[in-house]
DNA sequence: GTCTATAATTTGATAGAC
DNA sequence: GTCTATCAAATTATAGAC
């Protein structure tokens, strides 16, 4: 038995994101087929697929390929910013990563675009610099002011939880993760 | 005026590599090509026209593209550990992956592979699992005989130039390489 | 919004002449 | 070993009916 709604049901807006249901789970179809095989590792058809529906409809959300991998980037950041609006020590940021490693399985996102960034399409690579340089400046803050010596703290750190990232993946080994990360300055 | 040759042309042998000069060529353009877009972002036509030949001889030298890239990342972990063969302190190491980003402007072929080794053909992961693997070894052997300690060294210094490559290269800043990596343990 | 149909291109791979 | 020619499949993207 359904309510009356407020809205009509295609254009019902999640109250986190602002975007409509569909658009929501093309988008979660994609991050995950990026955060597996990267960029150009993943089709319109396998996401539609994914979703339930045929190419042209994905077409219809996201007009082209480079404009779906950007408004997925743009959201990870979003989010990622939001897990760790809160934290206040490195181990806070070690555990987001942990998480997507161990429970999901899954690289950073913009860690897999940025290791393929050398011709990504310049709207993808740019989101790629975004999170980048936004989660330096958090990190930054949890060693002080702005300053040299913070972020050179914060390079260390982002760099060791990607490049940790990334070598638990290839080992398929989750304890690199961990051994590699513990005692993070 | 060329002297006479002990072997027919085709088939002289590079002093280091055994391999004929042909397929030397085609394993380099691949190797650029994938340090640039990773596996999937590189195809058989495009590195036959980087070497001057069709992609049908791209295949009689090498089947298929899996085994293409088998070889190269074969190759490159070859002399990955001929270079730092002789490695006395970790700079050395900081200074081979420097070089490679700073002079080249490439990322580390395994970096690039294992940050798309979701899905990638069991014969390539295999070739990053074994670059890791056995750098992980020759590293930990900066730290002294085999043990937990010096395994988590090499993890972490592994960790950390494979991040800082990746954190430069999207960023655009080669100084993030220096600054990330300043001060290795 | 989703579908069918299709265009235009690219992909990995093979057959066979030279 | 390299070429031409070709294949079957997949790719991004668009037009238009419902």
């Amino acid at each position: 038995m359904e309510r009356k709604r407020f809205f009509p049901k295609n254009t019902m807006r999640s109250a986190t994101t602002e975007i409509p249901e569909k658009a929501s789970a093309i988008m979660d179809a994609a991050e995950r087929r990026i955060r597996t095989s990267g960029y150009n590792g993943f089709s319109f058809r396998e996401i539609a697929t994914d979703v339930g529906v045929k190419s042209s409809s994905v077409h219809h959300h996201f007009p082209t390929k480079p404009a779906l991998a950007a408004a997925v980037a743009r959201r990870y950041t979003d989010r990622f910013e939001a897990a760790l609006a809160k934290a206040k020590s490195v181990e806070d940021w070690r555990a987001v990563f942990r998480k997507a490693l161990v429970e999901d399985g899954q690289m950073c996102l913009c860690g897999v675009l940025g290791a393929e960034s050398g011709d990504l399409p310049a709207e993808v690579s740019a989101e790629a610099r975004r999170f980048f340089r936004r989660s330096l400046k958090a990190l930054g803050q949890l060693y002080g002011p702005p300053s040299a010596v913070s972020r050179q703290s914060a390079l260390r750190v982002m760099a060791m939880l990607e490049g940790a990232m990334m070598l638990a993946r290839t080992l398929d080994d989750p304890s690199v993760f961990e051994e590699a990360t513990r005692n993070l300055p």
